[in-house]
DNA sequence: GTCTATATCGGGATAGAC
DNA sequence: GTCTATCCCGATATAGAC
């Protein structure tokens, strides 16, 4: 009988990514994730080798979903505008299901710069050519002069903050109210959109 | 003789704000930080009772520097986009200063959402007033409409990400050659206000 | 106040039975 | 494949000499 094979280590590798996600890599013991995924601790040297190994992988599955996928929708035929409004959405909608991630990732990168250096680069992404397709001649008819680096780090910048801030907004800003968090959290979409596009068109 | 008396302490505290804030509660051994201040371990326990309350120190110092004090700025008799433009300057300065304090902050928030509970309420932040007077009736003719929680949030987003995301973009965006994300980060500050005041502006 | 030595615990990892 | 038992190390913390 082949046993669970297979389901044993994905349930081991959902368990490892609620834990280091949540708490990080230092923050989680292989006991946390033992008990997670009601297993052995055992059993997640027998899957993975290591703790180390077991945290790479969590690391890769997170770092593509925080990198924005976004080359289509910059090549696309659309105008900047709604380039910017899709670009918005679809990065929106992964953090909504993906909240923890990006903390996760920037507290990671941060204790080890090296990690992702070679992942980045093997990972198809093109930035340059992104750069090139972001801003297009025809469209600095319709927009005042800025640079395309600091547009991107505009966009991500109010995509993500407030997710990785939520636990400090959503006390300040609103007691802890959940009802309030949502409806601003939903509200932000639409009001990061207008933002943008009102900051850069003339 | 006093010995070194009070010398020794901030030494120590000297110490554990560079370890805690680099590398979290979690990533920083009492070793580490004795090292760092070229001490004994022991006298960690002598000077504070125990790891959580040296930390509690650390954590307490930062929380006061991350939080915008803009409470002059904002009830300041100037125009709404002169407030703004000190708003991102002061803060933008303090970031300069303290560059890994709001990934800091934001890590730790998140493992623990309890801690700066009453020590937020306790440090005389009105909320309530920063936004009555982030955005006056005066100012609304000169506007776009927008909720000021958005506005407010917006601004720190953009203030706050690059810091927090630095290690990622130095090497997305620059590969790591420094002298073009200092170019970048100087560059910020009137980007962020133009594109701010842009994006409110009628 | 400052050090050395030590107690105690929890972590990652392996051996070996089943 | 899965478990129990165990090793070894590093961590926080304390005791006690100086």
């Amino acid at each position: 009988m082949d046993k669970k094979i297979g389901r044993t280590e994905s349930r081991i590798l959902e368990a490892a990514k609620e834990q280091f996600i949540r708490n990080g890599l230092d923050g989680t013991s292989m006991q946390n994730i033992a008990d997670a995924a009601a297993i052995n601790k055992s059993l997640l040297h027998y899957y993975f080798r290591s703790k180390e190994k077991l945290f790479d992988s969590v690391f890769n599955y997170a770092l593509k979903r925080f990198v924005p996928q976004i080359h289509d929708i910059v090549v696309s035929d659309n105008s900047i505008f709604t380039r910017i409004e899709m670009i918005v959405n679809q990065y929106m909608d992964m953090l909504d299901e993906n909240p923890f991630i990006p903390l996760f990732i920037l507290h990671e990168i941060h204790r080890n710069p090296q990690r992702p250096a070679d992942l980045l680069l093997g990972s198809g992404l093109d930035l340059k050519l992104i750069l090139r397709n972001l801003i297009r001649e025809d469209d600095r008819k319709l927009m005042r002069p800025i640079d395309p680096i600091h547009l991107i780090v505009n966009i991500i910048s109010l995509c993500v903050f407030p997710y990785v801030a939520s636990p400090l907004i959503d006390q300040i800003m609103f007691n802890n109210r959940k009802e309030l968090s949502l409806k601003f959290r939903e509200e932000r979409k639409e009001e990061i959109t207008r933002f943008i596009i009102n900051a850069i068109s003339i």
